[in-house]
DNA sequence: CCGGATATTAGACAAAGTCCAGATTGCCGT
DNA sequence: ACGGCAATCTGGACTTTGTCTAATATCCGG
């Protein structure tokens, strides 16, 4: 896989290529999330952006980052009960949480295989399967 | 497995052998949760404890929640952000989570096998892994 | 350069959960 | 029964995450 750079011009044909319209707002955002490639939770996201001074207002990042999600540009990870995190890598994986520090990271999805589960409820289609291994450190 | 009444009286055994004072009001939310057998949040167990008249107060809710998980008699299940479901099922399981509808049901961990996890990393011990299966009715 | 659609904003609001200092309860030994 | 101590419970203020709204700003085609 070829490592891109994720520079602030290359976020605008990331957003356009999701029929997102590319404003300097959700450039920045974008950029946030991409050039780490980390999950960030939005008030994360909003320090980040709001660095050098206030530029992004907290309704937008919360509106961008929902408008990322609808258009599949990042991925939910719902893992701390008192915040959500976005995930820029949508490719199948899982997830790693260190209970104690509050680390999140991905476990790639390739070799993890999950079998036996029983038949979906009918009508029902398949939105996502989430695997969440929460860690300690050992006492 | 044989059924068992959960009656009040039972839960002051139950929480005795999992070492919590059983007063009356933790015998009245581990009835709430018990005799229903589902997932409920803090919300719905204060409302189902104070069906009659008030009883008892948000802050006992929350602390006896977090006790009984402490004591291992509950467990907690995270797949909605703006909310924490409790689950009177500590047995090993997993969920599955109709993402609309926000209901959640038990599948059972028994025939779900989960192969090829990296190992974790130095100093770590697995404290539980969550499987939840997203689902959503078909459009 | 006009007008409409799209985006952004500040700040009020809502909901879940935490915290604290004071009141209650239960229980012990006498 | 009684005083006292520890454990528990309580109302209410507070914090944090996230939503909503009405007003403003920006963009773009003609």
């Amino acid at each position: 896989m070829t490592r891109m750079h994720y520079t602030r011009d290359n976020m605008a044909g990331l957003l356009r290529s999701h029929e997102i319209n590319p404003t300097h707002q959700r450039i920045e955002i974008a950029h946030a999330l991409f050039s780490r490639q980390e999950h960030l939770s939005a008030d994360q996201v909003m320090a980040i952006v709001n660095t050098r001074h206030s530029e992004t207002s907290k309704a937008t990042v919360y509106n961008t980052l929902k408008l990322f999600l609808e258009k599949g540009l990042v991925r939910e990870v719902i893992v701390d009960p008192s915040k959500v995190f976005f995930d820029p890598n949508t490719s199948p994986h899982h997830h790693l949480y260190e209970v104690d520090s509050g680390k999140l990271s991905d476990i790639d999805a390739e070799h993890v295989q999950i079998s036996g589960l029983p038949p979906l409820p009918a009508g029902m289609v398949t939105e996502g399967i989430d695997l969440i291994v929460r860690v300690r450190r050992k006492a």
